[in-house]
DNA sequence: GTGAAAGCGCTAACAA
DNA sequence: TTGTTAGCGCTTTCAC
């Protein structure tokens, strides 16, 4: 009842616990005969080799930690999707986690696995403080940041979405539609480098398009917040004809700004998002968007981390993956036109 | 390096090693004084207790399996949301797996988790077949369904909602709408009973409207299939005047064709989907639909599945758990109008 | 080809 | 209050 052990398989098949041992783990020299016996015992006896046994005496589990902000978020998901693929690929099991982006709960969630003795942990990481990080691999797990780097360990295997490139290309592509008054909705906190909002002035400035900071805006990371910027950045500047969200909840708070302040997108302002959504086809109108390729990010990040975890930590320390994004031009981008929204509140 | 362990922690302490588990886990007597050479020791080796080594012992390894068909659905993602939130309030951990909705699958990861020795999994079955459960239950992981149950299985845990009322308060808003000729698009495939068309048809006949097998479409789990489900629906009955969508792929495909055949939404065909998403708003028009407590069905497992594996299996075997739906009223229904297409083919 | 024995890191009696 | 001891279920030499 409460789970047959291999004493339990040995007896019955009449052999001795190593013979079982290798029969199940199909290692080592068995004869025909035996063999067909215990798994004829096994089978009866509904054995299930103890992976806790097995761990403890091999000090691998064949698990890994999965840190994701919130598995709710379509990035996370499709992140995860990816890193379940490729564990399970390689046998492996993913002990999945939550950090709502709360560097508290990081550092406990870190704790926890570490107790759990994963042999790695794939993290979109909170903490910019590199010390909880080291303290783990100095414990055993290798760790593998993926989406996102923390400031303070350059040489941490990750891998990366090309933020910078994708951001360059809505820009671009913007610009090219005939923009120069595009606008910047991103994410406040010290979130740190905030590479998009830094690709997106690098690339105006590449561009040789002004830099004015009150095309700037920013929200906390909430519905209403967000909002907020985005509405009062369409007041601020009735003149602005194209808008660029730093993440899909700014691109969604943009959409639903614009249609409250009956702003037509994209005749009235263009609006793209970085970041792609399943939905962005349903919108109204589909909406122009940088797609991450969340899904590679994770398979990657797995493969990567299987690898170093097996290599030893001799791995070389490696420039970090960067994974190339797309821009899926759809209809929420337009070119400018006399008729455009000028200085003129509406 | 390695990772200490307690006896490395008991010799650096001068104790037993004994008494650094009673330190560890807080129990048993220790006199202050030891209790803080021992933490001091643990603290400069930085001291991990080994998970394996307790759950050998213990035979509670406080962790939940979690089986999804895809952590990618905003359903699958919602409810481990709510699944990780009680876990982690309770000190447990949660091996998430994907079973693709594919039996095969799922039967190999019950085994894995088996191997794990998982305290009990939350499990959106796919198979139809109750003995891979059953087998997994003696095996001592206790199991809750969720969101769906197994026929052969009607005693065991659940946590559902309430779709046969969801499907009802549709159909019944619809019907007070004025619509007398509502379709239904379902899905494909063994799938079993088909809860939601069952409670489509039978509010239909509550309401002493007619049943016109005609009006009702299915698709494969493709988009490609939901989508020509759904057109040739539109194109089959250009009479219809309503369509009620059996999940949020399939309100998407119907989203789809209505503007591809250039039928307007809500004045031509109202659309109304069964599970909402988090991009219902955004659409155009922003989607009725029928709103699945999916992070409280994943709680509520969680809690369900605590309780029964601290019980021990002496739990009454207790009725399915039902959460209400919400019928979330948007813009993509409308009262019938005499303007309405007819019989004619547009 | 097969079995006996020694632990892996931990907890839980039981002694002291 | 604390240490000793006996395993939990498994893999892995090392003899036979």
């Amino acid at each position: 009842m409460g789970g047959a052990t291999i004493k339990d398989v040995a007896a019955a098949a009449g052999v001795g616990i190593a013979t079982v041992s290798r029969v199940m783990s199909g290692s080592g020299p068995v004869s025909e005969a035996t063999r067909r016996r215990v798994l004829a015992a096994a089978e009866t006896l509904e054995y299930r080799p103890s992976a806790l046994g097995r761990g403890l005496k091999t000090r691998r589990t064949g698990a890994i930690g999965l840190l994701v902000p919130d598995i709710t978020d379509p990035f996370s998901a499709e992140l995860a999707a990816g890193v379940l693929a490729c564990a399970r690929a390689q046998g492996c099991h993913v002990v999945l986690d939550a950090t709502g982006e709360d560097p508290d709960v990081e550092a406990e969630l870190l704790e926890r696995l570490a107790e759990q003795r994963v042999e790695g942990v794939i993290a979109v990481p909170v903490r910019r403080d590199p010390r909880p990080w080291e303290a783990l691999t100095r414990l055993g797990p290798a760790v593998v940041f993926a989406g996102r780097t923390v400031p303070g360990l350059p040489s941490a295997p990750c891998v990366l979405a090309d933020e910078a490139g994708g951001v360059r290309s809505v820009v671009e592509y913007l610009a090219g539609l005939g923009h120069r008054r595009v606008a910047f909705l991103g994410g406040r906190g010290a979130d740190g480098p905030a590479v998009r909002e830094e690709a997106f002035r690098a690339t105006l400035a590449a561009l040789g398009l002004a830099v004015e900071e009150d095309l700037f805006a920013r929200a906390r990371p909430t519905a209403d917040s967000a909002f907020a910027a985005a509405a009062s950045l369409f007041q601020r500047r009735p003149d602005l004809t194209a808008v660029v969200a730093g993440g899909h909840r700014l691109g969604e708070a943009a959409v639903l700004a614009a249609r409250e302040l009956t702003l037509r997108v994209p005749a009235d302002v263009s609006i793209a998002i970085v970041e792609d959504v399943p939905w962005s086809e349903l919108c109204d109108p589909p909406l122009t968007a940088v797609a991450h390729p969340a899904r590679d990010l994770g398979y990657r990040a797995c493969e990567l981390l299987l690898r170093a975890s097996a290599g030893g930590a001799a791995r070389a320390p490696g420039r970090p993956v960067v994974l190339a994004t797309e821009l899926m031009v759809r209809a929420s981008c337009g070119p400018v036109t006399g008729s455009m929204r000028t200085g003129r509140p509406r």
